[in-house]
DNA sequence: CGCCGAGTTGAACTGAATCAAGAAACGTGG
DNA sequence: CCACGTTTCTTGATTCAGTTCAACTCGGCG
């Protein structure tokens, strides 16, 4: 879906909002490993994935990759602190895939949430979704068991098998790989 | 702190959206005990606890009793999901101390929120900060011990022991009673 | 063909859960 | 102000899910 379509369907913008939405926002595309950003460099754009997938992580103190989040299709992503705040990210963002992403740089944001009412509003609503699945995430992250974790994950997102390596959904589900390939095999 | 002096401060409201802040919200007294929402019912108001100590919890499927977050002085605290999206609550709200607190309904929350842009926007950096707490709160449960995530609730929240019993303290870092007691022990 | 990353499997180990029972703290009413 | 019941906290013994470390398999790919 195209941005401006999204943001139709899910703002209810006014033509004149729109307009202005759709010119704040570049097209750009993006080979399979490429970075949206990266640790210690201050995030400077929200991106919206059109087409593609990326995951978000980070390296915990004892120096162990852990999987963030994952991002596909119509959905915004952003190191969210960096951007608002404007300092350093401490996560990295990889797509996984060729993507087709469209960005906005903080200062249009800003004039978009400032001149705009109801993309203020928006954004809200962006925010709020999620704080939702966030709130969803821990629920499943505390006194379940790594099946229980898995199996939720795979009802969520039945395509994950297919665009992760193993190692990054169980860093993600906070379980090892080696637990998470006996999980599959049945045990 | 009371509420328009909150809202002052955090969001530099216009004389007049703060006089429209000052009348929208309402000031309650309870007891230690109350509720403010609780499961299956929809939850109508935010509120801002300008005194006292809020307890959010809810059920496992297994039946356990588990706490989601707790909220200070100067916070805001509602169901989320079911508040913006008037659907039963599946959390119970509950206060440790006889407190103060501002609410407001629904209706008179979209109204501010349409009707006054600065107040939008306050409402996207409540969002935000809410999510980057819950950024902080998730990368603290993955991957840390027991030890660590009650040493790292202790430093953000010193006073949390004297205001919530250690069961309720356990079950939000993801462990057991027992387990926090013998960490306490120095085991 | 042989390397290399990704995934699997095995065995030993461990942190934390569970179950159970006792101690301390608390509050309520006599 | 003490006695009693209730709730909260601690301690112990056992069990178990999941980690760790290490070796092995498999499927590309140069």
């Amino acid at each position: 879906m195209k941005i401006p379509e999204y943001f139709k369907k899910k703002a209810n913008l006014s033509t004149e909002a729109e307009r202005i939405v759709r010119t704040a926002f570049t097209r750009e595309e993006f080979p399979k490993g490429h970075f949206l950003f990266k640790r210690d460099e201050i995030c400077k754009h929200i991106y919206f994935i059109e087409q593609g997938f990326a995951r978000v992580y980070y390296f915990s103190d004892s120096g162990r990759e852990i999987t963030a989040d994952f991002f596909s299709e119509n959905s915004f992503v952003t190191a969210i602190d960096s951007f608002y705040q404007h300092k350093p990210s401490n996560v990295y963002c990889e797509l996984t895939e060729d993507s087709v992403v469209y960005s906005i740089s903080y200062s249009e944001f800003e004039t978009l949430f400032d001149k705009h009412h109801e993309i203020a509003k928006f954004g809200f609503h962006v925010l709020f979704n999620m704080a939702k699945e966030m709130t969803e995430y821990i629920i499943n992250l505390k006194f379940q068991t790594a099946e229980d974790k898995y199996n939720a994950l795979l009802t969520k997102n039945p395509t994950i098998l297919q665009k992760v390596s193993l190692g990054h959904i169980a860093s993600y589900l906070g379980i090892t790989q080696e637990t998470l390939s006996r999980l599959r095999s049945g045990k």
